[in-house]
DNA sequence: GCGGGTTTGGCAGCAAGTTGCCAGGGGTTC
DNA sequence: GAACCCCTGGCAACTTGCTGCCAAACCCGC
């Protein structure tokens, strides 16, 4: 087979393709924006079904935040993430489907077309290292799917956020109190909620819980 | 020319690639493990020129971390952003160096051979698409290389990691200094020496900078 | 207006954290 | 050994944070 090869439509890809979804051993790596990869169902049961049989070491997946939108599509993830693949979710749009299969073979695949979705096959090195490297770093960023799901629970208000601001600041609580207008109490009380909001046993816990979120910028 | 195409050796790159460098207009995304791309200087010299002269409208260079362990190439780093580069720092490492220009040319280095490295030129939509996606997943997610020198690990010894893990755990301070086998003024003495170096006036915002660190494991 | 709920803020007391001060206890240097 | 330095830990005074309690204020629908 030639080192890189473009295929149009996805039944032409299994046809073509297919074999190599079952000839995986070592590791099946793979980025996307959501679990509708394959458009028609079945085609998606034949890859996975393909997959599950190679007993392959070690799956990942990395998909944008975009693939946690609904609540079907977010069960789908939590599925995979049970069924043995690592999941995670990477901080931008992945509008590109990339496969890496034991770092030899790489599949990309490219924009609709009335011809049916473009897809390369590539084996050519340089490439598949290439991909893979990007892949590394974006999936080293990316954050688990299970602390994606868990740091994702507290719904704050903006007054939450007002004293999670001032909390961060390094003010007293009379400072911040002052600074947002309401009495000593009440901030305190306001604070107390949010570290039962985070699930944190004292402040610095809950710093680093606001950190890990992100929740200061 | 052929839409993919492998060529060995950085001297026949830039004799039939060169040109690509030149034609650059709006974006030129770059990236690699360290400076040192083009192991001789004069390549390094004729590809950077060519861009400049080409005036492309953003540049943007991703680097691993390594990329920043000696001084000189540090220094190197802070040049490239001053001169109107973007610059960031990816948290893994990035073994192949991956350039993709204007969205329609991608270049892949592979490893080092006797007949010369290994470089991959693509115009293949999908390749450059799918490159290019992970590229933006990958610099999403990194941080960049002005936050990155300012908020470099306020390199923290064996014992201020303990504290910290202590205090992220939420015991109190009695417990925690127990825990560690120290007396409460010694860890609370440890507490603030923390919070001096992570530049913190309260332990909420010690916790959210240690989260934002990613200093809690 | 009136009774119901919720939210606010003051008070008080307690718990927790912060800091300066000083007395030891190892080291090292001379 | 003496002088020195750095680290430790106890004490104490102080600040800050935490929370239960209750009265006042507020916001509803009636």
């Amino acid at each position: 087979m030639a080192e890189s090869v473009t295929i149009h439509g996805e039944l032409d890809l299994l046809a073509r393709a297919g074999h190599l979804f079952s000839s995986v051993t070592e590791e099946f790596v793979c980025a996307a924006r959501d679990l509708d990869t394959w458009p028609r169902p079945r085609s998606q049961e034949t890859a996975r079904a393909r997959v599950r049989a190679s007993r392959v070491r070690r799956v990942r997946k990395l998909f944008s935040p975009t693939a946690l939108v609904g609540e079907e599509s977010r069960q789908g993830l939590v599925e995979l993430a049970g069924s043995g693949a690592q999941v995670r979710i990477a901080a931008g749009a992945l509008p590109h489907e990339t496969i890496v299969m034991d770092r030899r073979y790489a599949i990309l695949a490219g924009a609709d077309a009335p011809t049916g979705r473009a897809y390369t096959v590539t084996t050519e090195p340089a490439v598949v290292g290439g991909v893979y490297a990007l892949f590394e770093a974006a999936w080293e960023a990316a954050t688990d799917l299970a602390s994606f799901l868990r740091g994702e629970q507290p719904h704050l208000d903006e007054g939450s956020r007002a004293v999670l601001r001032a909390l961060g600041s390094g003010a007293t609580d009379e400072a911040a109190a002052r600074e947002l207008g309401m009495s000593l109490r009440t901030y305190r009380r306001r604070v107390a909620e949010l570290l039962a909001a985070l699930d944190a046993g004292s402040r610095f816990q809950a710093g680093v819980r606001a950190g890990e979120l992100g929740l200061t910028g």
